[in-house]
RNA sequence: GUCCCGUUCGUCUAGCCUGGUCCAGGACACAGGAUUUUCAUUCCUGCAACAUGGGUUCGAAUCCCAUACGGGACGCCA
């Protein structure tokens, strides 16, 4: 039976990388139909913050993450924060005490080590031999043990099969299986996943970093299937030219001897890419819930509905749809000066006002005859239809990008389309 | 410094285990072009990589060795 955990440490902080790592124990519980742990591990009271696990079960649960056993959710194994264990500590404590594995010195214990090569049983690496040198401490002289006990303890303890985790973590390794060997429990299987390169420049991916916080995407309003899609494909593939693909797919093929050995740089382009590919493909009523969450202005529903409607097919980011949509719900948005003068390749003012006329003229102030309008007013003065889509979208948005020209003015309607460019003429007056 | 892991387009990757179908495929980005209602979308085209050197072999991106480079670990942090 596959157990496999994810073990964070409550440090204010729940980066990309732990994303990735717990991310990837649970596709292999769900394929394996195993179990997905979540264990907090905070030993280490003196860096302890306040709210930091709710960092951690919001970015989990947003990210679609579930666990089956931990924090708030309970399980056989409990309890499952590690400031909680001490007597399962000292317990297993005994047992290295009874077998001459410790010594104190200074108020700490040390873990006496063998010197011997030790086997890494490892599912992406093959098998690791390495050596430890020195005894490491493993409970502090202030009494608290340190991670590396407590994380083999809890994983003995918890029945893990499976220890998918970074590989900063392989070195540690041989520390660990001297600790399982000597606390007589079999080591578990191992699977050191590669890192996360910073964008730029040398070394992994660290807290600092800009958009290295879950946190960071969620409040920028990203999609979360979208992040969760693009970091299974940080040392993951399905192996033939899919990439956007259902989590349910993942979770079929997902297997850890699959798992690349090398370290992957992480790429905020690509992800913007799969967000706006996950935005243009979800379903109508998708975006308007998701954009009405959005909504801070007060207007009537069914207009919010129309807005949103039309800037599916443009909108990249939900980051950018307030800016995107603002003119829609604000009269005195900005015209710049610095596009004004853009357009005057156009003549703007002569279009403007054919177009004040031919639309004043019209009954019906919807796509298709906006569409017809437009065709005949450039045939008619001999310019190209885009002088007028260009000058008029300006008058009524003050921009050059936005929905489609001719679905968003029956949007706006008539009346404000045509007070917006009288108001537009007599701004650029001279 | 010691030990461990790795090295295919700028980036993510396929291919490597089971050598030939790979003058290396896909995607992002970038550059051109086409369509279109502008920006955008869509479509097409292009650019661009097997770290280096030795082996083994009729034949190596694929197997072996060395070098270089990159990453990681060596905490009473996790």
């Amino acid at each position: 039976m596959v157990r496999v955990r994810f073990a964070p440490s409550p440090t204010g902080f729940f980066h990309i990388g732990g994303a990735r790592t717990a991310l990837f124990n649970w596709l292999y519980a769900r394929h394996t139909g195993g179990t997905f742990v979540l264990r907090i591990e905070d030993t280490d009271r003196e860096r302890h913050i306040p709210g930091a696990t709710e960092v951690i079960f919001d970015s989990l649960r947003w990210l679609g993450l579930d666990w089956d056993e931990g924090p708030e959710v309970g399980g056989d194994y409990g309890p499952y924060f590690q400031s909680q264990r001490d007597t399962i500590y000292q317990e297993y404590l005994e047992i290295l005490r009874k077998s001459d594995k410790v010594y104190e010195q200074e108020g700490a214990i040390f873990f006496r080590v063998s010197h011997e090569p030790q086997l890494i049983d490892d599912l992406i690496h093959g098998p690791v031999y390495r050596a430890e040198e020195k005894d490491f401490v493993i409970f502090r002289s202030n009494g608290t043990p340190t991670f590396h006990f407590v994380n083999v303890v809890d994983d003995a303890a918890m029945q893990i099969s499976h220890v998918i985790r970074g590989a900063d973590h392989l070195s540690n390794s041989s520390k660990h299986v001297e600790l399982f060997k000597a606390l007589g429990v079999p080591p578990p299987k191992f699977a050191h996943i590669p890192l996360i390169l910073k964008t730029n420049g040398a070394g992994k991916m660290s807290k600092r970093e800009t958009g290295a916080l879950v946190e960071d995407y969620h409040k920028q309003h990203f999609i979360p299937e979208a992040l969760r899609n693009y970091l299974c494909l940080l040392g993951w593939s399905p192996k033939d030219d899919r990439e956007i693909m259902p989590i349910e797919e993942v979770v079929r093929l997902f297997d850890l001897p699959e798992i690349n050995k090398t370290n992957a740089r992480f790429d905020e382009r690509k992800l913007a890419y799969m967000n706006a590919e996950y935005i243009k493909n979800m379903p109508l009523e998708e975006f308007l819930r998701r954009g009405k969450e959005l909504f801070d202005v007060r207007a009537d529903e069914a207009y919010i509905d129309q807005v949103l409607t039309i800037c599916q097919e443009k909108l990249r980011s939900f980051t950018e749809l307030g800016h995107f949509v603002e003119y829609f719900f604000d009269e005195n948005f900005e015209r710049p000066q610095s596009e004004w003068e853009k357009l005057a390749k156009f003549n703007p003012r002569p279009r403007l006002e054919e177009f004040l006329g031919a639309a004043d003229a019209l009954t019906a102030f919807n796509e298709t005859n906006l569409e017809q309008m437009i065709h005949d007013l450039s045939e008619q003065h001999g310019v190209k239809t885009g002088d007028y889509i260009h000058t008029v979208r300006y008058a009524v948005s003050g921009r050059g990008v936005g929905p489609s020209f001719y679905r968003m003015l029956p949007v706006l309607g008539k009346e404000r389309v045509l007070s917006r460019i009288h108001r537009t003429l007599e701004i650029f007056q001279s």
